[in-house]
DNA sequence: ATGGCTTATTGTATAAGA
């Protein structure tokens, strides 16, 4: 079973490349962050004619999340459970027995403002929510836009960033926390190049120079540890015209 | 270089992303 990630940074834009991208790659599920569309313009049609069920929560110029999969979604639901948030964030459904919760976390801005605050609130309630998720659903994956680089080694210049939005001790500390859950981060399972990253801004050519933060996840309860054969970062879309600034994250399971 | 792109908006400048 594949499952894979990426913020597609407005599937309107991308809609070409999400489709390019299931037919050369055939995942089992495919969630997305970042559509940027309210609900009665997402492309079911186009997606369905590549083999693909969809269900999907979003909202006009911001946030938006999907869950695309060869077998139908089942029990699905929207945002998390007792926190109010008019933010189209997280998505989950039931693929193939496996409880699939696809999460676009707040960006945050800066460690100063409002947003971050926000940001630290809704991890929170993620967390607290998963916590009881976890004992219903004991096969669970966390998988979406993080916008946390969870160690030194997943940004490119650790020393220029310190402190700020996206590393801060407090985020990494919120990330941990899942971990403590029983989720793994299942990319480092496996043996990675170095500076292996997710993302990277548009500007300054910085995926030319690979100046990138790894932000991107996939998480899996304890239940699917010893499932995991490989996980990588898919950079060809990167590549591309027009491409999304974050790239495909990949989790092959038994 | 307190933003060098990119996207969306009842737009022609602003907000947000990360």
């Amino acid at each position: 079973m594949k499952l894979a990630t990426w913020n597609v940074n407005s599937l309107n834009v991308r809609l070409p490349h999400v489709l390019d991208w299931l037919t050369s790659n055939k995942p089992d599920v495919l969630c997305l962050q970042e559509t940027k569309l309210e609900d009665f313009k997402f492309p079911y049609e186009a997606i369905a004619e590549a083999g693909y069920h969809s269900v999907h929560s979003g909202q006009k110029t911001y946030n938006g999340v999907a869950i695309l999969s060869l077998a139908p979604a089942e029990d699905v639901t929207f945002g998390i459970t007792n926190f109010i948030d008019h933010q189209k964030r997280v998505i989950s459904a039931t693929v193939d027995s496996k409880r699939i919760v696809c999460a676009y976390f707040p960006n945050g801005q800066s460690v100063d403002s409002d947003k971050y605050i926000y940001k630290l609130r809704w991890i929170q309630a993620l967390h607290d929510w998963l916590s009881k998720e976890l004992k219903n659903h004991s096969e669970l994956v966390l998988l979406g836009d993080f916008n946390i680089a969870p160690e030194d080694k997943d940004c490119y210049d650790p020393v220029g960033w310190k402190d700020q939005v996206l590393v801060s001790q407090q985020e990494r500390k919120a990330f941990k926390e899942f971990e403590a859950l029983g989720l793994v981060d299942t990319f480092r399972l496996f043996e990675q190049t170095d500076s292996s990253f997710s993302w990277w801004d548009y500007r300054m050519g910085a995926f030319r120079r690979n100046m990138g933060l790894r932000i991107d996840h996939i998480l899996v309860s304890q239940a699917l540890k010893n499932s995991c054969r490989a996980s990588y970062i898919d950079k060809e879309p990167r590549k591309l015209e027009r491409p999304s600034d974050h790239a495909p994250v990949v989790l092959e399971l038994e």
